[in-house]
DNA sequence: AGCACATATTTGCCTTGACAAATATATTTT
DNA sequence: AAAATATATTTGTCAAGGCAAATATGTGCT
């Protein structure tokens, strides 16, 4: 039925793809900021960028924002407070949750990693010209618009 | 210095996008097998779907075409053996590697997935024409090759 | 106020995957 | 051929993340 011999190279799919891409991204991005002395696992990394671009939240919309369960959260601000890089504090209107907020310290990592950040998703992009990396970024953003809506 | 409110909205990098559309794709997906009555994982899914594609090769051939670590792949080759959908056979021209094939039901049960592959990958690219499409694999082919060149 | 229900955080349990060590077998070098 | 080196598979160990249960608050309805 299906030819015995699979015909020369099967492409990857697009999925499969997204995969690879995202996998060497996160490689590359932990290997500079161990290379720049930053002790930090993307996760960690992605959890104080967003504090520092979008400011103090709960945990819970922390976790939401970088797509980590909540249970995962607990740990990880675990760890990142015992490195004193950022405060759990009482929120003001919910005393059932947090408000995270980057320590001075959590900032001044965050300005030493952000040419790290730069810099890998530079040259991952190298290959792309202004235009093509808009296109690209528009792309992906339909795409994931399409995967939330409904379904 | 940087100001007290975070300006709007601040747009996702690339990185993180890549990211979000990948687990959303394996989310998905998922749910896609589970409601086609499959047990399988995406992991699992991955291994299948390249036997099935490519035919059979070794088990560390395996792991690193879907970028699996070598003990990773031995339990998850436990796993798939015990549900009767591959075989671990003596290699013919090396004695320390295995030659994993798929069974017949395991080629049965790869003929079930594939239109829940195709499903998914198609609804997530609908708001993409077929050249949108095409851009969008040969932009991320791209981003693939730099990322993987050296540096 | 009282009650049902939703949400925030934490913790325990489990699975998955990375890494390293052990063993077996090839391959290359001397 | 012997030794050194490389590769394939397996197993142990560990960290990370998902899920569910427990606890503490909020919110809305009556």
């Amino acid at each position: 039925m299906s030819p015995p011999t699979p015909l020369s190279v099967q492409k990857d799919s697009i999925g499969v793809l997204i995969g690879l891409v995202r996998s060497e991204l996160v490689r590359k991005m932990e290997a500079e900021l161990q290379a720049s002395g930053v002790e930090l696992r993307f996760t960690q990394f992605l959890i104080l960028k967003r504090l520092a671009l979008v400011g103090p939240m709960s945990a819970s919309e922390l976790a939401r924002s970088v797509e980590l369960d909540g249970g995962a959260m607990t740990r990880q601000l675990d760890q990142l407070e015992g490195k004193g890089l950022l405060r759990r504090c009482p929120h003001e209107q919910d005393r059932r949750a947090l408000r995270i907020e980057l320590t001075p310290e959590g900032d001044a990592m965050w300005r030493q990693m952000t040419p790290c950040n730069d810099r890998v998703l530079d040259a991952a992009q190298k290959a792309l010209d202004p235009t093509e990396r808009e296109q690209l970024r528009d792309y992906l953003e339909r795409v994931l618009h399409t995967l939330r809506d409904k379904n």
